[in-house]
DNA sequence: CGGCTCTGTCAAGACTTTGTCTAACCTCTG
DNA sequence: CAGAGGTTAGACAAAGTCTTGACAGAGCCG
């Protein structure tokens, strides 16, 4: 993913780097991953905004009013035309998989993928169907044969999409289920959602002990390091973390509470997983400050 | 293939020899062999490496952006057959992996399927690579972490090959370990030997229980059901499975015996995976026959 | 008109990045 | 052996970026 300095990204908007930063700083227009050096580094959705932004100005709109408009304005891309609503594709996608039908199944994520953003097709697609799908295990309406066959195929679109989610200069997140937890799909999904922001990420997976995750950022020094569970235990079973200073330890999923991040020092993540990588952001940075 | 050293080099894309050197010790842009006497020798490919770099920073990108970029570019075009041996890759592939460097273990990767067939991908590189790790995780010398960031990128690729594996007209074979057996990335691959053989595949992957197994086979009725486990435990707990006829059973994987088998009437799989896909085939003609 | 807010710009001082340069030594060729 | 061209390690200065704070013009209200 393309990711510039604010000198770049001034010169391709055509405005200041001081009116950037100003945007910033007076209506949070952006919020811009920071390296290490705490430069700011800006995504190419950065740049769409900033042109709304100028455009909106240059018509004639005060700067606050157009930063609120373009805050609140939905990521554009294509939003629901061909009459499917992301909903009508989770209910395809839903009956393919409980059929075995993976043609039926890729060809609905294909459309999915081709028409809606990765926002849209992570919250109101496949996390929907993910958690319908436990749902429907937990009372028994689905089997686990139909879970694993839908986990799997689910697993190979999205770890298609994190090929490279390692690259740029952003700041790194180490990912890992704790010891005990095996499902790591809504890990996954949350890595994109980093990475659509610009971090990078390392991702360790289900069931990584405390142990693996010190010598990991050991050598990795990431920014962060999330943990994801769907139930509590695994969680409240992690012992504090050498390496890992709990101020730069996050904890996601269903299974974390405040509770349990409270006595681990750590971060609760928001439930949104586009939220909590806004979070991380947000939290990046007044470390920086300090 | 022409070698130059460090002053034909600088003069044919244009920058000074110190530029070279600082941008390989920087940001590791190359890597370029050395004489006997520690001399660099660079290639074409490091010539294209350093014109895209080159280009990128004169557009604006910052170098060590513009690095990080050319760096995870796969080389352009049909590369060279490049001799180098599946052996070398998967030699470079495990060090990419244990530095947790996706990037070069991606480009890797991307050499091998280029380069060489499925058959040889898989057996010769994946596997090895695989078989290594698992062993040095078990004398200590491999992590837990590397072992779990290993398997997560290798399980993406395979995925993203297994795209549209149950598509066709060809026999149906149910893939799946047993309740207890976690390790399934052996059986992604031979499912893709399968596949290339025109078999039609559902995967239903790790620790599949064995009522699950009996819902699956019921509803698609395959032609073949195959059972792999790493250690003989979880294929010895392993109940008759109801609407799976013994002699559309088969075991594979380290932990299948010849004993396991002939006590669940399965067929046992060759260890060489390969070679297993064409016993099924054998057998599936054998039994039409009959 | 005076006062007020909004907004784009600027400056100071500190830090980071990056291209170049130097020092001291090594290798190959004529 | 001289000399062109290599090597590493480190230093250096210019350019870029950071934060904080300030300033001046525009527009608005009383």
């Amino acid at each position: 993913m393309a990711q510039r300095r604010i000198g770049e990204m001034a010169r391709r908007v055509g405005i200041s780097p001081e009116l950037l930063r100003a945007w910033e700083r007076r209506y949070g227009l952006l919020e811009p991953v920071r390296t290490e050096a705490g430069y700011r580094l800006y995504s190419e959705e950065d740049e769409r905004r900033v042109r709304e932004m100028v455009r909106l100005v240059d018509s004639g709109v005060s700067p606050q009013q157009a930063a609120s408009t373009v805050r609140s304005s939905a990521p554009a891309g294509p939003t629901e035309p061909s009459g499917r609503s992301p909903e009508a594709e989770a209910a395809d996608l839903t009956q393919a998989l409980a059929r075995f039908d993976e043609a039926a199944a890729d060809a609905a994520l294909d459309r999915v993928f081709a028409t809606y953003s990765l926002e849209a097709v992570l919250g109101r697609v496949v996390l929907p169907v993910l958690d319908d799908l436990g749902e429907r295990w937990a009372n028994g309406s689905a089997t686990v044969a139909e879970e694993h066959f839908a986990s799997n195929l689910i697993r190979g679109r999205l770890l298609g999409l994190a090929r490279g989610w390692d690259a740029g200069a952003g700041p790194r997140a180490v990912l890992a289920c704790p010891a005990g937890e095996r499902h790591d799909l809504g890990l996954v999904a949350f890595g994109l959602a980093l990475r659509s922001q610009g971090w990078r990420i390392t991702f360790l997976g289900a069931d990584t002990p405390a142990e693996s995750l010190a010598d990991t950022a050991r050598l990795l020094r990431p920014a962060v390091v999330v943990l994801s569970a769907a139930t509590s235990q695994p969680l409240a079973d992690v012992p504090p973390i050498p390496g890992v200073p709990p101020a730069r330890l996050a904890f996601g999923g269903r299974g974390a509470t405040a509770e349990l991040a409270k006595r681990a020092g750590a971060e609760l993540l928001d439930p949104d997983m586009f939220s909590a990588a806004g979070q991380l952001a947000v939290e990046l940075r007044s470390r920086a400050r300090a």
